[in-house]
RNA sequence: GCGGGUGUAGCUUAGUGGUAAAGCUCCAGCCUUCCAAGCUGGCUAUGAGGGUUCGAUUCCCUUCACCCGCUCCA
């Protein structure tokens, strides 16, 4: 296997273009910076990958540690709720910070955590204020002199003193700015304009448009799950230990969209919230973990490219008893790895939240046991987007020796196309019987039916489209009622009667 | 958001202050008995906007997108 000079990463978006899978969001007028648009094969993919999760966790989920099938249900929630949930949730107040960006430092500070300290010096070239910004902190004056005396040493030495008496908050004194030496420069006038971060789209519900119209676009399903949690409980006769499911679209003004699909504005979550007893939570939080890695090797990613993150104490969630990331290897990251899936033991914060905003009671009443709490929550959060990218990672094969040196080696049961039908040439009757097959296998299996150019392109679309079996109508078709199917990952041939390739492709293509 | 880089056809590249070139792909037809074969023909490009100029793909400015690093990632 030689390497082409350009990136992995590169060839891949490539191919994905080439082929249908992923087009750059309104590309004809310049793109969108953080958004992606899937095409034919695309969607394809992500539909099947989604299916495949509905499929294990709502359809046929997992069996518990008790060995008895676990109870999910599904569920389809709206993008827009009420503001209020995003008060809840910690989603508004935490983004509602103005933040300023320093150009000498490279860093970003909360402009109301930036005191800003009026220090008067004497030096034998005169005497002056500086206006010396620094993060607040106990220790907050000793920094702001340290810096003064380094400040005079540069102009031969001298004495500074403290002249306010309380320090200045930044997002007060802006007008000063030019004057301002930022927490870690050197130089003052280098702190941008405190601007707001909040990484909520917004827009307005109903034609007035003001403050109170204003709505959210949701940064993520889970708070829809936690909403409905108590209609599901009464509606449903599922008890703790429990679980809702959803799929759908989330949105994040993302400071950085980076890496093709990897972080983008808009994108598609798979979610599942698993109520169940406090007490419980640690043990349902450890088979998750276990279980979603299990279910993402099974979607055909190497055990190797894997890797759980074991979210350190200090640096999880104040609402989070342990959290671990499902990372992938990608191409970027590599030798490192990013997130696919986050799986959080978010403990009774949500519902307690939601609770007291809303003033509604979210109790469990647990009869059997005489008691009532508020379930304790598991959530297995992926990334049905960043799932996609990680199927197309995974399977991109660059192999000269191959009449296409590009191809994907997708698990038949993702692939989008999963046959390519052929006759060997346009003539003598083989068409006939190729369409006739085609008709009959497309009720089946997502087909595709090909007449065009020679076979060996065609064998070479089909590779690039990921297709695991290509069906060839051939001479010894019309005489001995055969076809001969090619396998794509060996690029091996056999001959298969006609009558037997159902029963073939059904062997090979249950999940 | 900061710094650096890159933008010519679907892809890879060429070229020029004066009609934008080629190979592959793709499409049509012919041919063709299994891996991008051959022949003929065809479609398609200077990211966008502005300026300088008789004339800009080329020079200048702005903007957008993508890539790399930083930052961010609740």
């Amino acid at each position: 296997m030689s390497k082409p000079e350009t990136s992995l990463m590169d060839r891949l978006t490539a191919l994905c273009k080439r082929r249908g899978f992923i087009f750059q969001a309104s590309e004809i007028y310049g793109g969108l910076n953080g958004f992606w648009d899937f095409g034919p094969l695309g969607v394809q993919l992500k539909n099947n990958l989604r299916d495949a999760w509905w499929h294990d966790m709502v359809d046929c989920p997992p069996l518990g540690p008790d060995g008895k099938p676990l109870s999910i249900v599904g569920i389809d929630t709206s993008i827009i709720q009420h503001p209020k949930t995003w008060i809840a949730s910690g989603h508004v107040a935490g983004f509602a910070d103005l933040m300023v960006d320093c150009r000498e430092s490279k860093k970003r500070y909360r402009a109301d955590h930036i005191k800003v300290y009026t220090v008067g010096y004497s030096t034998p070239k005169g005497v002056g204020a500086w206006s010396l910004g620094v993060l607040e902190g106990d220790d907050a004056e000793l920094q702001v002199l340290k810096r003064a005396k380094k400040l005079v040493q540069k102009q031969g030495g001298g004495d500074v003193r403290i002249d306010s008496s309380k320090p200045d908050t930044l997002t007060d004194i802006w007008e000063r700015h030019e004057d301002i030496y930022g927490p870690d420069a050197e130089n003052p006038g280098t702190l941008t304009e405190p601007r707001a971060f909040n990484l909520m789209f917004h827009s307005y519900s109903g034609v007035f448009q003001n403050e109170d119209s204003k709505v959210y676009l949701r940064p993520e399903t889970a708070q829809g799950i936690f909403l409905q949690y108590k209609n599901v409980l009464d509606s449903t006769r599922v008890k703790p230990p429990f679980g809702i499911a959803q799929v759908g679209k989330s949105f994040r003004n993302e400071v950085t969209p980076r890496n093709f699909i990897f972080r983008s504005r808009e994108f598609e979550q798979m979610e599942m919230e698993f109520f169940c007893a406090p007490e419980d939570g640690m043990m349902w939080y450890e088979f998750w973990v276990g279980e979603r890695l299990r279910w993402w090797e099974a979607q055909g990613v190497s055990k190797d490219n894997l890797f759980r993150h074991v979210i350190a104490d200090a640096d999880l969630s104040h609402y989070s008893k342990g959290t671990s990331d499902i990372e992938y290897r990608y191409p970027f990251t590599a030798p490192g790895f990013g997130e696919l899936e986050g799986v959080a033991y978010r403990t009774d914060y949500d519902l307690k939240q939601h609770q007291e905003h809303s003033k509604t009671n979210l109790e469990y009443i647990d009869q059997e046991n005489n008691r009532r709490y508020v379930p304790h929550v598991v959530e297995p959060a992926s990334g049905l987007t960043r799932g996609v990218l990680v199927l197309l990672c995974e399977a991109y094969q660059y192999d000269e020796s191959r009449a296409s040196p590009e191809w994907l080696k997708l698990k038949p049961s993702l692939a989008p196309i999963k046959v390519g039908i052929f006759p060997l040439m346009n003539k003598d009757g083989m068409p006939e019987v190729a369409e006739k097959l085609y008709m009959d296998l497309r009720r089946t299996y997502t087909c595709q039916y090909d007449a065009k150019q020679s076979i060996g392109k065609r064998y070479a679309r089909m590779d690039e489209a990921g297709t695991p079996f290509c069906i060839t109508i051939d001479g010894d078709t019309l005489t001995n009622q055969t076809v001969t199917i090619r396998n794509r990952d060996t690029a091996q041939q056999e001959k298969v009667a006609l009558d037997k390739v159902r029963a073939y492709l059904a062997e090979r293509l249950s999940a």
